[in-house]
DNA sequence: CCGGATGTTCACCT
DNA sequence: GAGGTGAACATCCG
């Protein structure tokens, strides 16, 4: 489940390769390549220049080309031996050496590598970066706006927070407790929010993200707790219910998010 | 031992 | 074109 605030987390370790020049690349698993594997070679003999992040996805930029890391559910990063992330819900604690699936040595000796039991990660070479929508730690009311109202029907909130193409970032965990915090139902038609809520809603998209940071990652949240059959909502005590929304597990407070 | 659950993305269908 | 559904992925839990 790397969100943004995994990636962001892994992004602050990748600032450590700015400078540094790769020596070779390491397809372990060509299925994690979402670019033609070839392209790849574009890396070697390259040097870092930046290390940024839009939503989920990690761009890793070098004077020749822009390497991006996808997280899928359970990718993880690891830069000269250290993880980005210490643990990392649904994925297993210790890495087992058959999970590595793209890994970069450095001609300084360090190594940058892609661990992931599930395969769900991908790496790629110079990604659409424009293919995603603002991101959720920085977005502006009216941004937020345009995500959840322009060419919208009923589709419901969570759903739309959760387009990637709309609003890059939030993930599951952090939809259902940004929604709890700003007391909006995950089912409510995107397009029936109001001025009011929109706001709610923005502030609480860019202050949860942020505290999430804070506290090390998308399992952090007060609702996470709760976030299991019979649990309460631990603002006011009533049962959560859990549904599914937009094809995803969603635990809510009929009580208080409306 | 085995079915179901888990989150993300994408192909496919209505 | 909007929106819903299910597959792929590998592991863990009951």
């Amino acid at each position: 489940m790397p969100e943004l605030v995994e990636v962001e987390l892994s992004r602050r370790l990748a600032e450590r390769l700015v400078g540094r020049q790769v020596a070779s690349v390491q397809l372990h698993d060509l299925h994690a390549c979402a670019t033609d594997p070839g392209r790849f070679a574009s890396l070697e003999g390259a040097t870092f220049s930046a290390a940024r992040r839009r939503g989920k996805l990690l761009l890793l930029d070098t004077d020749s080309a822009t390497l991006g890391m996808h997280f899928g559910m359970t990718g993880r990063l690891v830069i000269d031996g250290r993880p980005a992330l210490e643990r990392l819900l649904y994925s297993p604690a210790v890495l087992q050496p058959r999970w590595l699936r793209f890994a970069l040595a450095m001609t300084d000796g360090g190594a940058v590598e892609l661990h992931d039991p599930r395969r769900l990660g991908r790496v790629s070479i110079d990604p659409d970066e424009a293919a995603l929508g603002p991101d959720a730690a920085s977005v502006t009311l009216a941004e937020l706006r345009t995500a959840l109202l322009e060419r919208s029907r009923g589709i419901a909130l969570k759903a739309r927070l959760l387009d990637q193409s709309r609003l890059a970032g939030v993930g599951n965990l952090i939809a259902d407790e940004v929604l709890w915090r700003a007391a909006l139902s995950p089912e409510r038609p995107a397009v029936s929010l109001d001025d009011d809520e929109l706001r709610r809603l923005q502030r609480q998209v860019r202050s949860t993200t942020s505290m999430l940071l804070k506290r090390g990652g998308s399992h952090a949240g007060d609702l996470m707790a709760a976030r299991m059959p019979g649990g309460l909502c631990p603002k006011d005590g009533y049962p959560l219910t859990r549904s599914v929304v937009g094809g995803r597990t969603t635990f809510w407070c009929r009580a208080h998010q409306t």
